[in-house]
RNA sequence: GCGGGAGUAGCUCAGCGGUAGAGCAUCAGCCUUCCAAGCUGAGGGUCGCGGGUUCGAAUCUCGUUUCCCGCUCCA
């Protein structure tokens, strides 16, 4: 099967069975914006139950924090997040090219520079020693006229950027002949400013009201909280401090599902180290990443790492673990040194010492920060995309029949256990129901009683519920069910009473943590 | 955002100027048989939305919106 199939398929399946819809369908629906469905957010909680139990529980050094989605203006502005997140943007229509209005015009400027350098040197050549390059500046008519447009255009361009002028910009482009470098020509869509940080008011009335930002990452709330967490949890280097939320980005382009969305959920955990100790942790991290992430079981050659060339600002070692979707392998977590930079920022915006005084050294310093950040819609994605199997099976007489099941881990999967009758009578359904009452709170169970025992097999196969007990006429003389596994199809009889202990066990998270603890 | 393609029932699609269809799914009932396709009946769509052409538009046209495929960034 194409894998651009199986993605479609994927999408329709989890439209069709309750895991994914697209927000606001009834209204046409929403650009990028998905809902869970009524098993979606089953497996989406126990996605981030497996994330935090294997960060906060397993680590006695890190703890949890919820910080809100609206921060203070400035938090955006110290962490460069104003700035690197509007760019004014002009589209080549006959290159199909996009780019930076400032930065063509900057190249616009250095060219009139070019171009007087050029003088000076070929008058230097000429002129030898008596050179004198201030005078000829202020004599040369070439010079003056190329410095003299250089000046007015660095005026109207400074003046366009403090303004937000994206007209001005537009009309410095066409004004100096500004060609597209790839198809030479100046067909030029407007500028546009693109904001990825969404923002809104806060305050009632309009003149008391600022502008506050909703996050686009959550790992500023866990910056801000720094001595709050530190000071109050008595905590020492090195620890770290983990957080999931909800997270926004306008993006430009989002696309392929819920893999990019502009309101999202993100697992953060930043680690806080000695300052040089900062590699040695970013490689510990990797390492604990990655064990986590096969321990899915979904195959170690879906998984690799992507080190990054280029570094953000803020980094000093960065890589990515990207997985093999049906649409490629592609980023799922970012694992960053991102150095003392953000707290350093937070530092000289607050005006406020974010630093930890370090008993063993004797000194006071601002802590290195090793992150791990990681998508719970793409995790989501992944799971699923791994999960989704259509297979060949052989019926009893021989011909072939197909099925679809999601072979979800069973620890991650919505419905742990659906009970049914074989027949509706005979009061086999009585015994199904009081097998529900008894386990409903251990774990998730549904009750089914409608169609034949096959197709409601078939139908939590579908959801990936890994267990289906059958109440039988042998049930109401010795009091033993069947339970059939999704996976196998194979079934076993067992004791109504031992059905909690042999469930139980093989639905919890506790042998998957044990191993990764290790 | 730009270019290309597409929106008809929960899903997959047919119909392409003249009263909205099929299969599967859903619901109710019958049957009782451990791996979906037995019988009877029912519900469900102003054909993405809005304008235009026409006596008449799901069908032609324009706009808009959503999705899919390419071009960039990211969790």
């Amino acid at each position: 099967m194409a894998q651009e199939d199986l993605f479609k398929k994927i999408v329709s399946h989890c439209k069709e069975y309750g895991y994914v819809f697209q927000s606001s369908e009834i209204y046409d629906g929403l650009s990028a914006v998905y809902d869970y469905g009524q098993y979606g957010v089953e497996l989406k909680n126990n996605i981030k139950k497996y994330w935090w139990d294997s960060m906060v529980l397993l680590h006695e050094n890190i703890v949890g924090l919820d910080s809100a989605i609206f921060m203070h203006p400035t938090v955006w502005k110290a962490s460069g997040h104003v700035d690197a997140f509007s760019d004014p943007l002009v589209d080549n229509k006959d290159s199909k090219k996009r780019y930076r209005a400032d930065v063509l015009i900057e190249d616009r400027m250095a060219k009139f520079e070019a171009k007087i350098d050029k003088e000076i040197i070929k008058a230097r050549k000429r002129f030898g020693d008596s050179f004198d390059e201030a005078q000829f500046r202020e004599t040369n008519q070439r010079v003056l006229d190329n410095q003299v447009k250089l000046n007015e255009l660095n005026s109207r361009f400074v003046k366009a950027l403090n303004d937000s002028d994206l007209e001005e910009l537009k009309q410095i482009i066409l004004d100096y002949e500004i060609a597209c470098p790839v198809s030479g020509t100046r067909n030029w869509t407007d500028v546009r400013q693109f904001n990825l940080m969404f923002s809104t008011e806060m305050g009632s009335t309009a003149e008391g009201a600022s502008k506050v930002y909703l996050r686009p990452e959550t790992a500023q709330g866990i910056f801000v909280n720094y001595l709050n967490v530190q000071k109050t949890g008595r905590m020492k280097l090195p620890f770290g401090i983990a957080q999931i939320g909800k997270a926004f980005r306008n993006e430009i382009v989002a696309r392929q599902f819920i893999f990019r969305m502009r309101e999202f959920e993100q697992m953060e955990m930043q680690f806080f180290v000695r300052p040089g100790e900062e590699m040695k942790w970013f490689v510990h991290w990797k390492e604990f990443r990655m064990n986590w992430h096969k321990s899915l079981g979904f195959g170690a050659d879906n998984y690799r790492f992507h080190d990054h060339d280029k570094l953000a600002h803020y980094a000093n070692a960065a890589t990515d673990v990207e997985f093999k979707f049906p649409f490629g392998f592609k980023e799922v977590e970012g694992i960053h040194s991102r150095t003392d930079y953000d707290l350093k920022q937070h530092e000289e915006f607050s005006g406020r010492k974010i630093q930890f005084f370090d008993p063993e050294l004797n000194e006071s310093y601002v802590p290195y920060v090793v992150e791990t950040s990681i998508g719970v819609d793409r995790m989501f994605l992944q799971i699923i995309s791994s999960s989704y199997c259509e297979e060949e099976i052989e019926k009893n007489d021989g011909s072939k029949d197909s099925r679809i099941v999601l072979k979800l881990p069973a620890f991650l999967a919505p419905v742990k256990l659906a009970v049914f009758p074989l027949v509706r009578k005979d009061g086999l359904p009585d015994i199904a129901r009081k097998i529900i009452d008894e386990l409903k709170f251990d774990f998730y169970c549904q009750y089914d009683e409608k169609d034949s025992i096959g197709k409601r097999y078939r139908r939590h196969d579908a959801i990936g519920t890994p267990f289906c007990v059958t109440v039988d006429h042998q049930s109401v003389e010795d009091g033993t069910v069947t339970i059939r596994h999704r996976d196998s199809m194979d079934q076993e009889r067992v004791k109504i009473e031992n059905l909690k202990n042999i469930i139980g066990e093989k639905v919890s998270m506790k042998e998957i943590l044990k191993r990764l603890a290790i």
